[in-house]
DNA sequence: ACCGTTTTGCGGCTGGTTTGCAAATGACGG
DNA sequence: CCGTCATTTGCAAACCAGCCGCAAAACGGT
């Protein structure tokens, strides 16, 4: 909590409701979550969606919240554990939408080899799996196409 | 031209100029393109916008096309080289959006062992790299802030 | 050349995201 | 505790990639 106001000063930004309650749904949900889920989840009375946009983009670049991003069109945020850097993947249902955490990375010394061999600086990668979870493969076992 | 016409013909599709000009235009480039720049490179006239949508979404379902997204909200299109799987991935420049070809690529084994681990099926990835070019980095040395 | 199917152009529409602006609200010094 | 000022918010409109419906045009097989 302390951890907020003080990054929040940093950037003099202000301790306002609408980031508090922000930060704290993304702190009851471990996985990434869409603007409009935060909202909801915040009570639509609450705060409005806009400002969900603002927040979450703000607190991205105090770096408090990371963006992913699994390819249907629609940001998704995480919550960055206090200290630790948190860097991790996803693996997705296509047909469900579960999400599973993923602590597997690209490996660091590829990822050097590659910067190196074209001159790029500041290196950073994004990784997301995709497949059918064990339910939904059993709900439909091989279509009949 | 032929595998064009094959394939066309395997899914009852038809052969028509701007499906011929898309591959054309996606043949002259070895990097995704967006549905923006195919329609730009095949000129405003030569066939609607909405037309270069559907065409790839077909060629993508088709197999003839792969599309890549680079979280920047716009999908990009690749052509499938013939026969080859093509799999790979990508190193963009964040400033200047230079595009490097990639054939690293994530650890089979370890992409098994983590689909094995929670019982998923069908798996792929989506894999992109981001940093700076050595024209860019150049062009700002460390900005003074 | 004819006919049934597929494709195209065009306009309108969607859903996620951003923005302009005036009112509301935190931070801070007195 | 209060006033001031920058930041933030709500609201509505704008934006933007992508998608859809429909009538006209183009294809493919005959
Ligand atoms: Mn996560
Ligand atoms: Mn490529
Ligand atoms: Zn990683
Ligand atoms: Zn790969």
């Amino acid at each position: 909590m302390g951890e907020l106001t003080a990054a929040l000063r940093k950037h003099s930004r202000k301790v306002t409701g609408p980031r508090q309650a922000i930060l704290e749904v993304l702190r009851r949900h471990q996985h990434p979550l869409a603007n409009r889920e935060i909202h909801r989840a915040l009570g639509p009375e609450n705060c409005d969606l806009a400002t969900v946009y603002r927040n979450l983009h703000t607190l991205e670049g105090m770096g408090l919240v990371r963006r992913y991003d699994f390819g249907d069109g629609t940001a998704r945020f995480e919550l960055v554990p206090e200290g630790e850097e948190g860097h991790h993947h996803h693996l997705i249902c296509q047909q469900c939408a579960l999400i599973v955490e993923v602590e597997e990375c690209f490996p660091e010394e590829l990822e050097q080899a590659l910067a190196r061999r074209h001159g790029f600086t500041g290196i950073t990668h994004r990784l997301e799996f995709f497949g059918l979870c064990p339910r939904c493969a059993a709900a439909r076992p091989t279509p009949a196409d």
